[in-house]
RNA sequence: CGGAGUAUAGCUCAGCCUGGUAGAGCACCACGUUCGGGACGUGGGGGUCGUAGGUUCAAAUCCUGCUACUCCGACCA
């Protein structure tokens, strides 16, 4: 590609609407523009990157023995009513209607199509399993779109079905997908992991997630540190933890005027956080007869809603109670609530109960009790995990400790059952001529997220550093002054018509209008791995200069070798 | 949906408080100088000041409604 007749687009200032690192550079990089909130035009730069993402995943899925399909984006409601998702999935889903007056939405995700598909196309044991899969595009009217292309409304998903005879197969399938994932992640050139994970709204038992880890990511995933296990923070099981210590204090109610938080006590009474315990009142199921539950953690824990929201007693899905709910039942504030003297029963979270001389609301506005001891000062009935785990916490497989860190979910696959099959009557004859619900599978892939995904994890001050496999261009070749030098400008031609002999996607910049500074800034924000620079002085000695976008130093290479070069560092 | 904020040239923003000829930098076009790290000079093109209404002799500026967008919280690839 000619830089003078490409839309580079690339510009100097950071446009004002975006916040995080991807989407700062994809904007400044010229791969994306806004056209509406959550909703992104790719320009030829985005494009390119977006379609080596696609290739991989189109490789591996084939490999795998998946079968591609493409599915419309405007799917009937009659099929939703169908599968009586309808109502669950609320106005996530942009619903539409023809000028015939029929329903119709756009597809947030597409079990229901398939399903129909299958139900019509698959009738017997022998033809399965089945795998079929789209890259296509997904919309999915987000409460609130942000960070550009990570989470967008439109965007574009890589979606796989699979069909089964039984459970076994089903397993199967799933093992398949879980080492494809691996592979198109591990070529795509990721520091990813994959986790445990909930099934969430789409059901289902068994699934993990994959993740890019970075910084930014807007999940929390917990590993062992000496074994395989990887998790969810949402669903990792946080152990019972040691004795209880036998009680040293005695109980004592303290005036603790304007202290609402637990920092505020932690800091004005000189009581360590970790012997603190937080009162949340949420709405109790109504098979308990309605009304309020506590759950108790420590002050330095979080409540894990999803944990919360499990527990029989505690309604779905978990409501924390009104300040006005709160001051009816116990008669004090949120800031003064504890375990003492509590009017409404309450859960413990393990790692409470394990706890002595410690720290709680009175039920009394304005003041605290210190030194309480369980089954002394107040009974401990129920416990539970109700907390996230936190760094240091055992692994819960028994083996190491667990450590925290961020990720960005860009794949999900799930053991889905027959929740769909069973609800569209997706049926085959098995073996012994009786009709059998076939049980699913289903595996996603963020392919618009991936990109985004991708520079989190790999950029400097200077711009973005792509993985080989997924950049825009291999090589950028940059003439030191082409308008000037006849010499450069003739072996840039050369060399451009040699590369793209070669296979290599080059970028060869040949705009007169910009001067050496630009292209360079150019090169390197667009985040080419490998540049080559021609000069008057290296003609002489027959040599360019050449730089990795990740090397420190230049180096040298023969004219006449850069091909072979090239394609040694890019591994063909 | 609740809370906070923004809307002026393609981009980043000033002007608004205190009403009176719509501005700067970058980008774009022309010419010249410059040329191993986002050059400089001269000239030029480009704006219904988000939108509808109100107040006023006069509104980007004051008032009201609406819309869009961004940020903070509950969903998900």
């Amino acid at each position: 590609m000619r830089a003078s007749r490409y839309l580079l687009a690339t510009v100097k200032e950071t446009p004002a609407d975006a916040v995080v690192i991807s989407h700062k550079l994809m904007l400044r990089a010229g791969m994306i523009r806004k056209l509406a909130s959550g909703l992104y035009t790719w320009l030829p730069t985005g494009l390119r990157v977006l379609r080596k993402v696609e290739t991989i995943i189109r490789e591996e899925m084939d490999r795998a023995g998946a079968q591609e399909v493409l599915m419309p984006v405007v799917q009937p409601m009659d099929l939703w009513e169908e599968s009586g998702r309808a109502p669950a999935y609320g106005p996530e889903l942009l619903r539409i209607t023809d000028r015939h007056d029929n329903a119709f939405c756009l597809g947030p995700t597409h079990e229901e199509v398939i399903t129909d598909l299958v139900r019509n196309e698959i009738h017997s044991y022998k033809q399965l399993p089945v795998n079929f899969y789209q890259i296509q595009t997904k919309f999915r009217d987000e409460i609130r779109p942000r960070f550009g292309v990570m989470r967008s409304r439109e965007f574009i998903m890589k979606d796989a079905y699979s069909f089964h005879i039984d459970a076994d197969s089903l397993a199967q399938t799933y093992d398949i997908m879980y080492t494809a994932y691996s592979r198109i992640f591990d070529r795509l050139g990721l520091d990813y992991r994959a986790v445990e994970a909930d099934t969430g709204s789409i059901g289902g038992s068994s699934s993990h997630e994959f993740h890019v880890l970075a910084d930014s990511g807007e999940d929390a995933i917990a590993f062992s540190d000496s074994s395989s296990y990887a998790a969810n923070v949402e669903l990792a099981a946080a152990k019972p933890g040691s004795e209880r210590p036998t009680p040293g204090e005695d109980m004592r109610e303290v005036d603790t005027p304007d202290t609402r938080t637990i920092d505020e006590l932690v800091a004005k009474y000189d009581v360590p956080v970790e012997r603190t315990v937080k009162t949340l009142l949420v709405h109790a199921s109504e098979d308990f007869g309605g009304g309020l539950v506590a759950l108790l953690v420590r002050g330095d824990h979080e409540l894990n809603e999803i944990k919360a929201e499990k527990l029989a007693s505690v309604a779905t899905p978990l409501e924390f109670a009104s300040e006005e709910e709160i001051r009816k039942v116990i008669g004090a504030g949120p800031g003064s609530l504890g375990p003492v003297n509590l009017p409404i029963p309450f859960i413990a979270d393990h790692s409470v109960a394990a706890l002595a001389d410690f720290a709680a609301g009175a039920n009394s506005d304005g003041k605290h009790l210190f030194g309480i001891n369980w089954e002394r000062d107040v009974a401990l009935e129920t416990t539970a995990d109700l907390r996230n785990v936190v760094d240091g916490d055992p692994s819960p497989d028994g083996q190491g400790t667990l450590q925290i860190k961020r990720g960005i979910e860009v794949g999900h696959i799930f053991q889905l059952g027959t929740k769909y099959s069973e609800a569209l009557g997706a049926n085959v004859l098995d073996e012994n001529g009786k009709s059998a619900v076939m049980p699913m599978g289903c595996y996603g892939i963020g392919v618009t997220r991936v990109v985004a995904a991708a520079i989190e994890q790999n950029y400097d001050d200077n711009g973005i550093i792509w993985p080989g496999a997924i950049a825009p261009f291999d090589v950028v070749l940059i003439p030191l002054n082409i308008r000037k030098n006849q010499r450069e400008r003739e072996l840039c031609e050369t060399l451009y018509q040699q590369l793209q002999d070669a296979g290599i996607d080059v970028l060869f910049d040949d705009r007169e209008k910009e001067r050496f500074g630009v292209k360079m800034a150019d090169a390197e924000l667009l985040g080419i791995p490998h540049r080559i620079l021609v000069t008057e002085k290296g003609i002489d000695a027959g040599a360019l200069e050449y730089k990795g976008r990740r090397d420190t130093e230049a180096s040298s290479i023969a004219v006449d070798t850069l091909v072979t070069t090239l394609l040694e560092k890019l591994e063909r």
